[in-house]
RNA sequence: GGUGGGGUUCCCGAGUGGCCAAAGGGAACAGACUGUAAAUCUGUCGGCGACGCCUUCGAAGGUUCGAAUCCUUCCCCCACCA
């Protein structure tokens, strides 16, 4: 590094490298990183500029982004700037990375929506003050024609193409449209705008994230760094972590489903969790890691640190706790929840169902413990439904409502009724 | 623009006139076992008060007692050629 640094500044320097670059999986390049961190440092610079992008489409957050949004807190904390891009314009066109297909498009007014939760959502791990939030259609939005085709001379379609997901499309013969190709364009063009310094995103992400750098250079602008982070597997272990695909822990959801959810992930993915989902200290980790390693420690207790952990994290202090005891109060113990959703008679009658006679079949669709009727009866043949402990294996089961009972469909839908 | 091949239930993928709500696999869901883990085994897997009925096989028509299967038109995709 060609930066000189007094005992104090280098001090400074090697501990904010080491919180930057912990986790991380490709800083690029390296010493260009340095470099201006050590300026920064130094004071010939100002704070970094850090900047993540988002696109909007859907409208909750989970932890799979956290990992990039605890990365950007970490800048934070070190008193840098983080500049967040909404990408409501990139939405329109869909991120191709690590795409097989053509992504659905959204309009606009979905996009808007998603965007203002997304933002709320971002504070409960960021600092506001700390953090600029800017909508790339500011600047696209009053792009034209020509300026667009400019943008489009900064980069070639062989640079493109090397791309694995392009490639791996093209030798399926799976279709590309032109508008796709923009993508990383567009993304390099905020990094012009807003001057980042470093730009930060998932692994399946460093193509965009370099794309930014010929294009900054094109217009004259200092090039970014890139910083990629792993890619958090969903809680099936296999795909990664996506609201689409269900296997996502939502970091708006219930104490509950949090936990739940985490008790749920395959062994072999606790680590990466704590490492990537929480803010587990360096020496935790290893802990965790060992525990994990020991036959005779039971793995699931390791997993509820973890649920207890992510509750905490984005709900009140103790509600990890809480959690976990009524994790072991209804899972382990087999006892009932204790907040069952309740329905009276009077109720009943609302959704048309008559509490003298009541057909079960009945009663679990209109109560929307299960989608269909042919679902709910497949439940019950399945053993799957019982009224206070008693399995029913009756399709045809009728009853009447003259005593308060439980109904429980599955492992963890409950009904109480009253009369 | 030409020629050829395709579009099947959540996904992959069989099926080319009745035995087809449609093989097989995957996913999913449920049961057993457990730790709401993994593995394994079993069952379910369009809808309906349900041994019957209704709606599905790109879209719309048509032939037929009867169509996912045949014909016509249209839409979309792929390959090769240009």
């Amino acid at each position: 590094m060609k930066i000189e640094l007094d005992k104090k500044q280098q001090q400074e320097f090697d501990r904010q490298w080491k919180i930057i670059t912990r986790g991380a999986v490709d800083v690029l390049p390296e010493d260009e990183f340095q470099e201006k961190l050590a300026k920064s440092i130094k004071g010939e610079r100002g704070p970094l500029r850090i900047k993540q992008g988002f696109d909007p489409t859907s409208p909750d957050i989970h932890i799979g982004h956290t990992v990039g949004i605890r990365k950007l807190k970490q800048f934070q904390d070190l008193g840098h700037k983080v500049v967040l891009i909404v990408g409501d314009y990139t939405s329109l066109v869909g991120d191709p990375s690590g795409q097989s297909s053509t992504r659905p498009r959204l309009t606009y007014e979905e996009i808007m929506k998603n965007a203002k939760t997304y933002q709320a959502q971002f504070f409960k791990i960021l600092d506001k003050s700390q953090t600029e939030v800017r909508y790339n259609g500011e600047w696209f939005k009053e792009m034209k024609f020509v300026e667009i085709m400019e943008l489009a001379t900064k980069f070639t379609v062989a640079r493109i193409l090397e791309r694995d997901d392009f490639s791996k499309r093209i030798k399926n013969s799976t279709p590309i449209s032109i508008h796709e190709l923009f993508y990383p364009l567009m993304q390099g063009y905020d990094s012009v705008v807003i001057k980042a310094d470093v730009e930060i995103g998932a692994t399946e992400q460093k193509f965009n994230l370099l794309a930014g750098r010929p294009i900054q250079e094109a217009y004259g602008v200092e090039q970014q760094a890139i910083l990629t982070m792993p890619i958090l597997v969903g809680l099936d272990g296999v795909k990664k972590m996506s609201k689409s695909l269900g296997n996502y822990i939502g970091i708006e959801e219930s104490p509950k489903e949090i936990f739940g959810k985490a008790m749920s992930i395959p062994d072999e993915l606790i680590a990466d969790y704590f490492e990537l989902a929480t803010d587990a200290t360096f020496e935790e980790l290893e802990k965790i890691k060992s525990q994990l390693s020991q036959p005779d420690i039971n793995p699931m207790l390791v997993k509820k640190q973890l649920g207890e952990r992510l509750v905490d994290m984005y709900n009140q202090k103790g509600s990890g706790k809480s959690a976990r005891e009524e994790f072991e109060r209804v899972f382990s113990k087999r006892q009932l929840p204790d907040d069952i959703p309740e329905m009276t008679a009077d109720c009943l009658k609302k959704i048309d169902l008559n509490p003298e006679k009541i057909f079960l079949v009945h009663l679990i669709t209109k109560t929307e413990m299960a989608k269909s009727g042919s679902e709910a009866r497949k439940l019950i043949k399945a053993g799957a439904v019982s009224i206070n402990e008693e399995k029913i294996n009756d399709v045809e089961f009728e009853f009447a409502l003259d005593k308060e009972i439980v109904l429980k469909v599955g492992k963890r839908r409950y009904l109480r009724l009253t009369v």
